[in-house]
DNA sequence: CATGAATGAGGCTTCATTCAT
DNA sequence: GATGAATGAAGCCTCATTCAT
């Protein structure tokens, strides 16, 4: 971001352009995206994207940022009261194919940005598998689950969920139906056993 | 491909294009990478390019068909003549690991596919998936492995392969030492265990 | 100027904006200073500059009017006492070269005047060679100097000091030291006198 | 410059640009003046001019170093054969006028050129006065005239010819006519006596 | 087959200027 | 008087693609 807005007049047309460019670059890719059709989509004039942002990348990063924030609040939330460990797992990969299937458009951005910009791709990995990690390594303690690296294990589990997110709900020709969930859950609660 | 050389110093030329597309695109990316870098990378004229390819986007596709080719017969040929269903699948794992890290550039190759030519990223999924899932299900029904969708099985292993990859081998801040290594082929082999 | 400020508070923002443009446009020169840089130097409002002027050139003009109104008073100063003609002159060169190295930024800001409005520029040295001619003229009706046409005189002076300015005081990368000034009076006092 | 055209057609290209630029610079000033103008003048593409320049401030660079080839191959021939110092020295300035008469652009082109490269334009003027000092100082050598610092009277009559040039031949509403001419060539005469 | 000059549409970015608050 | 958000025309530059040699 260049500047944040002072004014509230400001503050409205910075989240149009957020929003636009959400919807454009989901629709389009962000390639294939001008800065001219965010500004149509938001309502505001051509220059004045400029004026918050250094340009179309900018904007990604910060709609990764948003990305980042959604999904791990999504996640909290759905798996939060749970007890059981493997239960918890199960629940959280529902709850992401739950959230993708809402969200296409995060995979799409998210894919985008690995090419677009490496750096904030990664950061939002590990983002995502730190706070993993960590709930996994305090279970492995308490021998609720297999003992492993954690991040590995972190990594092994995302691999899965957007793999699999990928084919049946993005690439929509077969659907991920109550069958193919309960085996894949199966399998997951297989491997995560202690 | 636009056409096929007929002579020998026309067969030469378009190797050293699809050399230097492989190079330029694995270095610079997709979107990033002019016609001219790839000419000048292969020291062929500017314009011969267009002799052989109808543009960029044909050349990536090209590019990919190799990868596919490529992989699949690695992987082939490392995990030929083994008996036991879970050491071929660990073996299968070993081997793409062993792949991924002497061909980088695939991946990247492969990522800018997504986004440029959606159609041959998944038909080299699909064309993965295919060969793998009938092997897995002949293993299903002979009770050496868990019983499930097998093309659900399929891209969930190569969800693992391909996350697991990118965060230790790609990344490459940190290592897929030994340990990692038969940790994650014990989880593999207890999520397969029938 | 589009107006004049009519209260306290305005002729002091009018000066910040006159002294940081003079700052800014010696820095940057007039083509790369934005109006917005000229805001921020001064420390008003962005849109405050168009209350007093019409636009950067109005404003270039108004520095030019300053700039011509000091350097004459300069002159005038510092030559005024001397009785002998050619000690005069020599004075004045010397008293110009003072007021050079004192304000360089005056000698980018007239180069920069040159080109976007040589009205200002012409006004400017036929204003300064006007008084010049005046009093060169007078001497040389006394037989104090050679004669010649005044304003070809003039022209002549004002050229040799502008470039012995421009080139021992502005690129700097040698000096004007005594030696050469005292040869340069000399020189100058034999093509002076009659 | 970004590279050379290798070809006789591409030579041609080069030069209608060049032609091209100097009367488009002379008559709209290098600012007002677009790219575009200069492909069109040219009679070529657009993009071309890209091929051969990496933008306005690259050409104009090129035009300076003609200028100076031009402007020295000039005065060399007019003041060649001469003997008598002072008379060479006259002559120089008579060829000097000529010179700018006919190339009036030349001038202006200088002037932008101190503003958008100030590099290039001392490089003219050091260029110029390198040769110029040279001959200077072999003739105080040889008592032909007054001795001073060769530079600083080098710069000395160049700021002469120069503004005397923009004052009766740029802005052309006085002629620089014989008499004039006459008496300023003796005033700078009775500068040169040793 | 090979060369590289030429084309020109297209998108990026800047910034002088206006104007509602 | 002062503020800074908003506008949008203008020009820069790139580069995929064509084509004459």
């Amino acid at each position: 971001m260049k500047r944040l807005p002072t004014t509230e007049r400001g503050r409205k047309s910075l989240q149009k352009i957020l929003e636009a460019s959400k919807k454009v670059f989901a629709e389009k890719g962000f390639h294939k995206t001008k800065i001219y059709d965010i500004a149509i989509g938001a309502g505001v004039a051509y220059g004045l994207v400029y004026s918050y942002f250094n340009g179309k990348k900018d904007i990604l990063i910060e709609l990764v940022k948003m990305i980042n924030h959604d999904l791990r609040k999504h996640l909290a939330v759905r798996t939060s009261g749970l007890k059981d460990r493997i239960s918890i797992e199960q629940e959280g990969f529902k709850a992401f194919f739950e959230w993708f299937r809402e969200n296409k458009f995060a995979y799409k951005i998210l894919r985008e940005a690995e090419i677009v910009d490496e750096e904030i791709y990664k950061w939002h990995y590990k983002k995502i598998a730190e706070g993993y990690s960590r709930r996994l390594e305090s279970a492995m303690k308490k021998g609720e689950i297999r003992k492993m690296d954690p991040e590995l294990l972190s990594y092994t589990l995302m691999g899965i969920a957007d793999f699999v997110g990928k084919r049946y709900i993005l690439w929509g020709d077969s659907e991920l139906d109550e069958t193919k969930l309960s085996q894949l859950l199966s399998a997951l609660s297989a491997m995560l056993k202690p």
